[in-house]
DNA sequence: AGGATCCGAAGCGCAGCGTC
DNA sequence: GACGCTGCGCTTCGGATCCT
């Protein structure tokens, strides 16, 4: 079957061009990783590797393909004549080559990126069953905060769920890198099938750790690929915060305040650019699609690693610190875990016009004000804008001396939050639209009015909420 | 590539409003 | 009261984005 083209190898033939695509169009891979996709797609299969020494014939020249035919162990016989050539001259320059490498790429990287601020010895690659219980002892302690990420094999091309390859937590002092495949075999061996599924599974449910990740349902789902005993930690998991939900906020409310560079670079996104915003430098993700299922990991491999899972314990100590310099609430903590539960979409709801407070915002719709009663004002001291929903009440309050400003038909909300700053309007709306009108106006500038009532109890609703009374010479007084 | 998720646009039924 | 117009609320769908 090696030399035949059968549905296997079609496959991995159709992953190689697209590995081709990605270095060499995309440009989007590095070396290292990039040999490592191609030998483990190509392996020992000699019709694979022919076909690999045409496409790098075509894609990089002799010379080029002569460096990675040699890299990625190529069979000389299989090699087109010209490749073939320029590999024997190499084999004489290399020796040379090999010493300028070392000093090279060192430098460059590193300053411009998130460093790990602990030392190397502190992060421990876990193989086998001792080593992880160890790192069991120092995780499942009430209070503690870990950070949590896993990698798996890109699926270039493959098919059924990615399996994961490791498993990051990071402490305080320390991080542990879990090489899940070899545990998991090794407890199959032993007949302890169950213990690291219950160990995770400990992990997650337990409130009292704090669990710290970004965009975790896809590393679940993974996990779920991975072991069928952890199917469920989704539901059952708690004290987790999801910083990719924190990740929109400070995005979308104080978008780079922190640097002033613009222009340079811009390509950073996701988790890295929460890093930067939060840390100031950007995390290195040339390692992200590496093959983590190759062992030994190279060290830049377990840098990134755990570095990736380290970088989530400081950014969550920072934004607990000062919430508010990144427009969060105060209550991050509280809020982040409990919006772990978003399942649940708020459907029908809203119906009951009492908006849900997912995060405990305050809301103020009209049931929440009775509390301290603002000195009555007149109807000409009652500046509003009135969603096209509701003429009728805003006629009404019209003809009882209000000051209102009614949208066109073709006017939509935000020509109401517009004229609502402008001229100093309270907003009156109704339903979903006064959902986001209230966050764009402020404080207590938008007032959601009861749709299903006629304009008349809608126009006492709003009088009450505003505290406005109104005396017989009002009525009309606008009128010429 | 492939999977998950988010977000906005579009479609649809319903109901208020104005007009006759 | 019938009719047309229009916005709301809900659902669906596709594109963009992020993950490995």
């Amino acid at each position: 079957s090696a030399l035949c083209p059968n549905v296997i190898n079609q496959r991995n033939l159709k992953t190689l061009n697209y590995l081709f695509y990605k270095r060499f169009v995309e440009k989007t891979m590095t070396e290292e990783n990039w040999a490592d996709h191609i030998q483990s797609t190509v392996g020992e299969n000699r019709w694979l590797q022919g076909h690999l020494g045409q496409s790098l014939l075509r894609h990089c020249g002799a010379r080029g393909a002569a460096r990675w035919a040699q890299r990625c162990r190529l069979p000389p016989d299989l090699l087109p004549r010209a490749v073939a050539e320029e590999l024997q001259l190499l084999h004489i320059q290399d020796r040379v080559e090999e010493v300028t490498k070392a000093d090279s790429y060192e430098d460059s990287k590193k300053k411009d990126y998130y460093q790990l601020p602990i030392p190397r010895e502190n992060i421990h690659f876990l193989q086998t069953w001792e080593e992880t219980l160890q790192c069991w002892e120092k995780v499942l302690q009430p209070g503690k905060v870990v950070g949590v990420d896993m990698e798996w094999k890109p699926s270039f091309g493959m098919v059924g769920k990615p399996r994961v390859a490791l498993l990051q937590l990071a402490l305080k002092d320390e991080v542990f890198l879990l090489d899940l495949p070899r545990l998991l075999e090794q407890a199959e061996a032993k007949g302890e099938k169950e213990k690291l599924p219950r160990f995770i599974q400990m992990l997650y449910s337990d409130a009292a750790i704090t669990k710290l990740g970004y965009g975790m349902s896809g590393d679940l789902s993974s996990l779920a690929a991975t072991c069928s005993a952890l199917k469920d930690t989704e539901k059952q998991m708690q004290g987790v915060v999801d910083l990719l939900a924190v990740d929109k906020q400070v995005d979308g409310l104080s978008p780079e305040h922190s640097h002033e560079e613009r222009g340079v670079r811009q390509p950073e996104k996701g988790l890295s650019l929460l890093v930067q915003h939060v840390l100031g430098k950007p995390l290195d993700k040339t390692e992200q699609l590496s093959n983590w299922e190759k062992r030994p990991l190279r060290e830049e491999q377990i840098l990134y690693a755990a570095s990736d899972a380290y970088c989530l314990l400081e950014i969550y100590e920072r934004l607990c610190k000062d919430p508010e310099s990144f427009g969060l609430g105060s209550d991050l903590t509280e809020s982040l875990v409990g919006k772990q539960s978003k399942k649940p979409r708020a459907k029908k709801q809203l119906n009951k016009q009492e908006a849900p407070s997912p995060s405990g915002q305050e809301c103020q719709g009209p049931r929440t004000e009775p509390s301290r009663p603002p000195a009555p004002i007149s109807p000409q001291e009652l500046s509003v804008v009135c969603d096209n929903m509701l003429q009728g009440l805003g006629r009404y309050l019209r003809c009882l001396g209000v000051d209102v400003r009614l949208l066109d038909n073709e006017d939509d909300h935000r020509k109401a939050a517009e004229i609502a700053r402008q001229e100093g309007r309270v907003i009156l709306t109704s339903g979903l639209p006064y959902q986001t009108l209230r966050s764009q106006v402020g404080e207590g500038r938008c007032f959601s009015v009861n749709c299903s009532e006629k304009a008349k109890e809608q126009a006492l609703q709003v009088l009450k909420h505003f505290n406005v009374h109104v005396s017989l010479g009002d009525i009309f007084s606008r009128c010429q």
